[in-house]
RNA sequence: GGUGGGGUUCCCGAGUGGCCAAAGGGAUCAGACUGUAAAUCUGACGCGAAAGCUUCGGUGGUUCGAAUCCACCCCCCACCA
C-alpha cells in the first residue's frame, strides 16, 4: 500500500484512465476523507470475462490500493435482461440456469484481482439477484419506477440509436435495464454504504441513472467515474485476434496465447497499455519508454507488458508456462527440449493433438486442418509452397504433402513420441503419437 | 394493408443468359523486409493434393447453358395507410 499517500484520481488521470466523472471537485474531496466503498458491475454474458473487463477490474484494485473498499458486483439479475447500451440490436436472452452458472464462474474470476483479507477495506463480491429476485412487480413500479422519467431515459445517448433509428427498436425489457442497474447502486448504497460506481465509458448513462435514484430514494450524494474504452492506434477492435476473443480463463485462452497476445502489441499502443493494464508507476513507464527510444531495434515494452499482465491474470506459474513455450518456440532449438519439456508444453497451453491412426493416407494439408492448426488446408498448401512448414525443424515443401507416412514415421519423432509442427513464423502445434 | 427498392462468396460491394468460383475494397493467411512490431511490397484467399465438386435468400421452371429470365414463397429497407 505504498501508493496510499499519493492521490488516486491524479494517478488515474495520468494513466489516461478517466473518461468522465461526476462532480470532480467533490469526488476528489470525498475520496480523500477516508475509506469509501466503490463498486463496479460485471454482467455474465459468457462463462468468462475477457480482457476488456481488465481495465475496470484493475481499477477496483487501484481503489483498494488507495485504501478504499471495492465491491465486485456480478450481475445475476442484470445478466438476465441484457444491457442495451450502445448495442445496435436487441440481444438474445440466456436461460436462467446458464446465467446462474456464468455468475459462479465470474465470481471466482473477479475474486482473484482484489484482496479479501486486508482488514477494513477487504473486498466484497455481490450478486444483484440477491436483492432483485424478491421484488414484486408492483413494488418495483411504485417504489423504483416512479423515480424515472421516460422522457429522460429516451434522451440517453446509450439507447438513442435504438430509439431514433428506423428498424432498430428496443424491447421494454432492455429499456428497463437502466432502472435495474440504477437500483443496484441505490441498494449498495443502502446496504454497504457504497458511494462510488465505476465502469466503462459506455456505462455513463446507467451510472448517472443510479446517482439520481440514490439521491431520490436514499437522499445520499453518490459519485460516478467512467474508464475509457480501450482502443488501438490502427483502429481495429481491441481484444480480438483472428482466432477470437482473448479470455481471462486459461481454459478458453491458454496462458501462452494470452502472453503472446500482449507480446504482439503494436509500438503505438504499448505504453498506453502499460498504463492501463499494469501497476507500474508513471515513472517506471516513462523510463521504459525513454530507454526504448534510445535503444536500437526491438523495444522492451511489449515484453514487460506481457509479463506483467500474464502474471496478474495467470500468476507466476501461468507466466512461467507461457514463457517456457515462448522460449522453446521462438528462441531455443529443438535439441534443447527434454522429454519432460515436451510433455509440459502441451500442459502449458501449446496447441496439441494426437496423430490420427490413418495419418499415412492423408495429405499434410488435411491433417493440419483437422488438428485445428489452420482453418482450411489452403493455408498449409500456401505455406508449403513457400517452404514454411517445419516438422521437428525440417522444412517441408509442396512435394511433401502426400508424404505423411514418412514425415510422421516413429523414428523421426522426438523421444519416440513428439512432432513439433511450425507453420509460418508464429503458428506452432505439438503432435503426439498415440 | 398499399407502393417502390433490396437479399451475391467472412464483411462491404460489382455483376443482369455463356468469357463467372463471380470485379474492386476490407479482413485473414503465407512470403520478403524487420523486432514474433508498424509501414510497404509479393502471393493466396468457396472446398479439394489433384481430378473434380458445391455456391449468388428458398423452392420449382424456361434454356444446350442461369447469380443473371419466369413463378411462387421467406426476410429486410423506404414511403404511404
Amino acid at each position: 500500500m505504498t501508493e496510499q499517500n499519493k492521490d488516486l484520481l491524479d494517478d488515474l488521470n495520468s494513466r489516461g484512465l478517466v473518461s468522465q466523472m461526476t462532480a470532480e471537485e467533490e469526488l476528489h474531496t470525498h475520496l480523500k476523507e477516508g475509506m469509501k466503498v466503490v463498486y463496479c458491475g460485471f454482467d455474465p454474458t459468457a462463462d468468462s470475462l475477457h480482457i476488456g473487463s481488465l481495465v475496470p477490474l484493475l481499477a477496483l484494485k487501484r481503489f483498494q490500493q488507495h485504501g478504499h473498499k471495492p465491491i465486485a458486483l456480478v450481475g445475476g439479475a442484470t445478466g438476465l435482461i441484457g444491457d442495451p447500451s450502445f448495442k445496435a440490436a436487441e440481444r438474445q436472452l440466456n436461460s436462467a440456469d446458464v446465467v446462474e452458472s456464468w455468475v459462479e464462474s465470474l465470481k471466482k474470476q473477479v475474486s482473484q484481482f482484489i484482496d479479501f483479507d486486508c482488514g477494513e477495506n477487504s473486498a466484497v463480491v455481490a450478486n444483484n439477484l440477491d436483492w432483485t429476485q424478491g421484488v414484486d412487480v408492483l413494488s418495483f413500479l411504485r417504489d423504483v419506477g416512479k423515480h424515472f422519467s421516460v422522457n429522460q431515459m429516451i434522451q440517453k445517448e446509450s439507447v438513442k440509436q435504438r430509439i431514433d433509428r428506423e428498424g432498430a427498436g428496443i424491447s421494454f425489457t432492455e429499456f428497463t435495464y437502466m432502472i435495474l442497474q440504477s437500483y443496484d447502486f441505490a441498494e449498495l448504497n443502502k446496504r454497504l454504504g457504497c458511494t462510488v460506481q465505476i465502469g466503462g465509458s459506455d456505462q455513463w448513462g446507467n451510472i448517472t441513472g443510479g446517482i439520481d435514484l440514490t439521491r431520490r430514494m436514499n437522499r445520499n450524494q453518490v459519485f460516478g467515474l467512467t474508464l475509457p474504452l480501450v482502443t488501438k492506434a490502427d483502429g481495429t477492435k481491441f481484444g480480438k485476434t483472428e482466432s477470437g476473443t482473448i479470455w481471462l480463463d486459461a481454459k478458453k485462452t491458454s496462458q501462452y496465447a494470452f502472453y503472446q497476445f500482449w507480446l504482439n502489441t503494436a509500438d503505438a499502443d504499448v505504453y498506453k497499455f502499460l498504463r492501463y493494464f499494469t501497476f507500474l508507476s508513471q515513472e517506471e513507464i516513462i523510463a521504459i519508454e525513454q530507454a526504448d527510444r534510445e535503444a536500437e531495434g526491438r523495444p522492451a515494452a511489449q515484453g514487460i507488458l506481457a509479463r506483467e499482465v500474464t502474471k496478474l491474470v495467470h500468476g507466476d506459474d501461468g507466466l512461467a508456462a507461457a514463457q517456457r513455450i515462448t522460449e522453446a518456440m521462438f528462441e531455443g532449438t529443438l535439441a534443447d527440449l527434454s522429454e519432460q519439456d515436451l510433455e509440459q508444453l502441451a500442459l502449458d497451453g501449446l496447441p496439441s493433438s494426437e496423430l490420427p491412426a490413418d495419418f499415412s493416407e492423408k495429405p499434410l494439408t488435411t491433417l493440419l486442418a483437422e488438428c485445428g492448426m489452420v482453418k482450411a488446408g489452403r493455408e498449409v498448401k500456401d505455406a508449403l509452397g513457400k517452404n514454411s512448414v517445419w516438422v521437428n525443424g525440417d522444412a517441408k515443401g509442396a512435394q511433401d504433402n502426400m508424404n505423411c507416412a514418412d514425415i510422421f514415421a516413429k523414428e523421426k519423432s522426438l523421444y519416440g513420441k513428439f512432432f513439433l509442427v511450425k507453420l509460418g513464423k508464429k503458428k506452432n502445434h505439438l503432435i503426439t503419437l498415440a
